[in-house]
Parts: C-alpha cells; sequence; structure tokens
RNA sequence: UGGGGCGUAGCCAAGUGGUAAGGCACAGGGUUUUGAUCCCUGCAUUCCCAGGUUCGAAUCCUGGCGCCCCAGCCA
C-alpha cells in the first residue's frame, strides 16, 4: 500500500499561510454545489479535498448551495446533494448554507458598488451586450449608459428589485474595463431580471446576482479562508478578487484552482448526466452504471473506496485522464481485504454424482475469508445433485483449461474432488445440460489423503438448498475511454451491452438473508452487492460491483 | 492575431541545481483449496523540442512546439 501522502500545491499553500500568520482563526472552506443535478465522482474529488483539508488541518469546511439561478435549481437536488456528501463520510456540522440566503447581503453590497460608481444599470439587450463585449482578439467598446449617473443606477436598480421592468429590460454591470484583454473583466452582467420563481425564496426576488459576484462575497460572508474551484475560474480569479477588494466585506478569501477530474469510459459533465437519464438510457441518476455517487453507491462502491480514489488521484493542475482501472482497483483492495465470501453459480449447469448417496446430505466447513480465520466459517450443505457454472466445464478443454472436462478431475471447493464421466445433452439442440460425476468420498473438504493434486478448483451450490436470485452484470457505460473524442456525437458510442440480467442464478442459501447493500466477494467471480432499491427476501437482486482479476479471461481471449 | 493555464513512462504523480520516488496498468517468477489475494522481479540513460548558463540542469535563461480554458443576462 502506497503511505506517501503527497503535498499537492494546495497543502503547500495552506502550510505557507499558516506560516506566514495569514489563517490566525484557522482554514475555512466550502463546497459550492449547485443543486440542479447530482454529485458525480468529478464532486468527490472536490468534496474530499475541501472537506479534507478542513479536517487534515482542523479547520471548518461549509455546505453551500449556490442557488442563484432559479431556472435550474430544485429542492429535490439539495436533498440529493446532502445524502451523497453525508454518506461519503463527510460533516458540514451547522454550516449548512445557501447563496439564496444571502440575496438581501448581496443587494446591499451591489449598493454599494453602484454609489461607489463602479457599477451602473445597462438598458442594453443581451445581443448588445454581447456585440460590444468585443471579441478574444478585438476590445469592447463601452455602453451608451455606463456614465449613467449613480442616482439614476440607483434608482432603477431599486426599481429593478421592485418588479417594474420585464425579464432582459435591464441589467446591473461591474464598471471595469471593456478593453480588458481578459473577458470577464469587459464589464460583467451581475444581477439580471429573471421572474422566475425560486425554490427557496419563493416570488421574493425577481432580480438574481450572477455567479461571479455571488461566489466570492458569499465566500467572504463565510469567512472561508481558501476556495478551492476548478481550472475553468483561473480567468475568472481577478474578478473575484475586483469585488473583494472594492468591497467592504468581512473577510478575505482567496481562490485556488485544481484540474477537474475526467475518468475513462464515462463523461462526467452534467448536461451530459441529465441527457443519459432523461433520454432513458439508463434507470435513472442512481442507475449503477452512473458516474454519479448514488450510481456508484448503488452499484456497491464504499465511501471510502471513493475517498482513497480521490487520494490516489492527485491533485495538480494537468489536464487528467484517470484510467479506469484505478476505480476498479480500489474497490477491489477494500473488499479483497473486507468482503465475506460465499458462492454462487451464475450459470447453472446441473452435476449428478452418481456415486453420492441418493437422499444423503452434509454440512462442510467452508471459511468465510480464507487470509482472515476471524471471519469465521460457515456449513454448507452438499448433496448428490449441484450446480456448477457453465464456464466452468468445456468439452474440448486446450491444455491450459484446468477446470472440468470429461475423463478429469477437479476439486469443488470445500468439498470434494470429483470427476466428469459422461456429458448429457438434450437431443434437439444438443446442448450440454448435466453431468454425471463421480466424487471421492477420501476427498472430504477438499484434500486427497494420498496427496494427489488438481489444478482446478471450482465453485458449486447444492440445488436443494440453493436459493434462486438476479444477479445483474455491468458493464462500462462507453466503449470509447473518451465518449467526447472525435467528431462523433458521444452517444454514439454508449455501450449496448452494459447491462445483463441473469434470472436464474442459485446461490447459497444465506444469502437470500442479507440485508440490502451488503457486499460479498462471491468466489472466483467477483464483487456483488445486495441492489439497495430492488433487494426483496423473496426474491434476491446482487448487482455485480467488480469482477475478481481474471487471467484466465486474459488468456482465452488471446485464443480467440 | 488576445488573455489565462498546462507539458516527467500506457495512465496518474513526486521532484524546485547534485545525477528520475510511489501508485495504477503491463510482463515474468514464487506461494495458493478462489486462474483471486499475497510475495518477489522487470518496466523513463531521461523529464515537449532546440539552444545557452553551470563542474553538474527535469529544475535556471532564451527561443520554439503542443494541449486545455475564456467572447451566457449558466455555474
Amino acid at each position: 500500500m502506497d503511505n506517501t501522502t503527497s503535498t499537492h500545491f494546495v497543502r503547500k499553500i495552506i502550510d505557507d499561510d499558516i506560516r506566514q500568520g495569514r489563517c490566525p482563526d484557522g482554514i475555512h472552506t466550502r463546497f459550492p454545489p449547485e443543486p440542479n443535478g447530482f454529485l458525480h465522482i468529478g464532486h468527490a474529488k472536490a468534496i474530499c479535498l475541501n472537506f479534507g483539508m478542513a479536517a487534515e488541518y482542523r479547520g471548518k469546511c461549509n455546505l453551500r448551495f449556490d442557488d442563484t439561478n432559479p431556472e435550474k435549481e430544485d429542492m429535490k437536488y439539495v436533498e440529493a446533494i446532502q445524502d451523497d456528501v453525508r454518506w461519503l463520510g463527510f460533516d458540514w456540522e451547522d454550516r449548512l448554507f445557501f447563496a439564496s440566503d444571502y440575496f438581501a447581503r448581496l443587494f446591499e453590497f451591489a449598493i454599494e458598488l453602484i454609489e461607489q460608481g463602479k457599477a451602473y444599470v445597462d438598458g442594453m439587450s443581451a445581443e448588445e451586450i454581447r456585440e460590444s463585449r468585443g471579441t478574444l482578439t478585438e476590445p469592447g467598446t463601452d455602453s451608451p449608459w455606463r456614465d449613467r449617473p449613480v442616482a439614476e443606477s440607483l434608482d432603477l436598480f431599486h426599481r429593478m428589485k421592485a418588479g417594474e421592468f420585464a425579464d432582459g429590460k435591464l441589467v446591473l454591470r461591474a464598471k471595469i474595463n471593456m478593453r480588458a484583454a481578459n473577458l470577464n473583466l469587459r464589464d460583467p452582467v451581475i444581477y439580471r431580471i429573471r421572474r422566475t420563481s425560486h425554490y427557496r425564496t419563493g416570488d421574493n426576488w425577481c432580480i438574481y446576482p450572477m455567479y461571479d459576484f455571488t461566489q466570492c462575497l458569499s465566500d467572504a460572508l463565510e469567512h472561508v479562508t481558501h476556495s478551492l474551484c476548478s481550472l475553468e475560474f483561473e480567468d475568472h480569479r481577478p474578478l473575484y478578487d475586483w469585488f473583494i477588494d472594492n468591497l467592504d466585506t468581512p473577510s478575505r478569501p482567496r481562490q485556488y484552482e485544481f484540474a477537474r477530474l475526467n475518468l475513462e469510459y464515462t463523461v462526467l459533465s452534467k448536461r451530459k448526466l441529465i441527457e443519459l437519464v432523461e433520454d432513458g438510457h439508463v434507470s435513472g441518476w442512481d442507475d449503477p452504471r452512473m458516474p454519479t455517487l448514488s450510481g456508484l453507491r448503488r452499484r456497491g462502491f464504499t465511501p471510502k473506496s471513493i475517498r482513497e480514489f480521490c487520494e490516489r488521484i492527485g491533485l495538480t493542475k494537468n489536464d487528467t485522464w484517470i484510467d479506469a482501472g484505478v476505480l476498479e482497483h480500489v474497490i477491489r483492495d477494500e473488499l479483497g481485504a473486507d468482503a465475506p465470501r460465499r458462492m454462487a453459480v451464475l450459470r447453472p449447469l446441473k452435476v449428478v454424482i452418481d456415486n453420492y448417496p441418493d437422499d444423503k446430505e452434509e454440512l462442510l466447513d467452508a471459511a468465510n475469508h480464507p487470509q482472515d480465520p476471524s471471519m469465521g466459517t460457515r456449513k454448507v450443505p452438499f448433496s448428490k445433485v449441484l450446480y456448477i457454472e457453465q464456464d466452468d466445464f468445456m468439452e474440448d478443454a486446450p491444455k491450459k483449461f484446468f477446470r472440468l472436462t470429461p475423463g478429469r478431475e477437479v476439486r469443488l471447493r470445500y468439498a470434494y474432488f470429483i470427476t466428469c464421466n459422461e456429458v448429457v445433452r438434450d437431443d434437439r439442440t444438443g446442448e450440454v445440460v448435466e453431468l454425471r460425476c463421480s466424487y471421492d468420498p477420501a476427498t472430504r473438504g477438499g484434500n486427497a489423503p494420498d496427496g494427489r493434486k488438481v489444478k482446478g478448483t471450482i465453485h458449486w451450490v447444492s440445488a436443494q438448498h440453493a436459493r434462486p436470485a438476479q444477479v445483474r452484470l455491468y458493464d462500462r457505460l462507453f466503449s470509447d475511454a473518451n465518449p467526447d473524442r472525435g467528431e462523433q456525437d458521444w452517444k454514439t458510442c454508449i455501450n449496448p451491452d452494459s447491462l445483463e440480467t441473469l434470472d436464474g442464478c442459485l446461490i447459497e442459501s444465506d444469502l437470500a438473508q442479507a440485508e440490502s447493500e451488503q457486499r460479498f466477494q462471491f468466489e472466483r467471480l467477483g464483487y456483488f452487492c445486495a441492489d439497495r432499491e430492488d433487494w426483496q427476501r423473496e426474491s434476491p437482486v446482487f448487482n455485480r460491483i467488480v469482477t475478481l482479476r481474471d487471467t484466465w479471461a486474459k488468456i482465452s481471449k488471446e485464443r480467440s
């Protein structure tokens, strides 16, 4: 295990700030989601960073909903987001905030700006504003309203608030510099009229502040010391600082930017995730194939594994694409150590042990975790008719196949050595429907007293004791590592085989007693989780979280 | 042709003038009643390129090149 916690650049900044005595009251961060969608693994990176730094430096981290756009936001998202942050393992204590709670303060700040002659009410249309903004290479031009008297702007702004103007008729703009090389400084709009009911403030307001104005001032009001955001806001930092420098704020926060996460074989843009949900490509925000936290949770990922993932991917300003294998690795690593082992047969093939008494049954000892005796053992019932995995039998087996094949002996895990003597086929289809085998009573438990070895060990269940279950096999949602690459529409590379539902699975009987969200290793297959939504004792449903590493699959794939 | 960032292995990532950490992936070997786990071993003569400074450069200087972001009354 990797024990080198990196001193990434944010830690260095904080260390330096502390050393220089810039944070006398400790460090204070915040996670500021907009409640317009569900949180995904990319947000987890930000959450772990913000709450993580606060915890590490014994500071505080607020949860603040950045809800300044009533057209997109909704209460159902604020609830889902809180659930997800809590599930991830973080606690904002009594510091649950909403930017919308600051609307009155923000309005006052705007007045303060106008009074200083640093903001003005503009009467140009959205199109006119866009045209006068200039381009990347050409400067913008001043609005004819730019030098409107302070008193007039003040009056107009109050009347905007009072609802005297139609949507889009007027805006409040910061008076900075229309010729600035940084477009964000070309007199940005800071308030717009939007006669839309807000999910929290209702119809109290018909003017709403913009992000740039809201974010920095909210940070200042909350005494945030380190405002961590993603790289696309780097260009906004001068604006962030401009508001703070020009207003009488209770504190002086600083913004720092890091690169957002890109993960192979998925998409992490809110717009695209919404589209996947709304167009029915997935069953919902919590579909186990989704990179959302609720999706990962339903799939069976643990909060700890997500946190570990966020630790491993590092924190820099580089554009990064994280290998899908990293996520698989962290969950295998955790569950490999923690998950109790059970046997389950996903695609059953009937096996009859001819020389085993018809009505006999016995209970065999099986370890719940071979590497961790403290997890104990259990009794597994054995009888004449069993089921094994179809993949564990091959009629014309290549040399390297060391599972069951006619005439060869294998071990049934924790049970007996068996030999396949006869293959029974369906008369019409020719399909193998049953294997007739014999067992060696001396090999009870899986060891031969004469010391003979078998190369293969396979899992099994007893026909009369096993319970039926549905198992859902998940694969990556996209067939291309980067669905946005090239000209193609990202939706053309949605993997049509990302979900396979298996209905005739047979599981050890005690698995049917599991609680929803309980995780197990199905030996030789992978890690599985009792579905959070659909699990029922009468009809168990398991989701495959991830397979075990499978060298054989690799070998057999190379052969074909 | 503007501004802001970023370039160290297939993917992440340390390193800040003293001779390229670590993880993932991959390959080989050992242990094994899970083809799993675990354990070894290998995996950048070179840090985007080219010059320069220096006894010594991924680190400093100069000049190139490449990639990402910005022209919402979104965040």
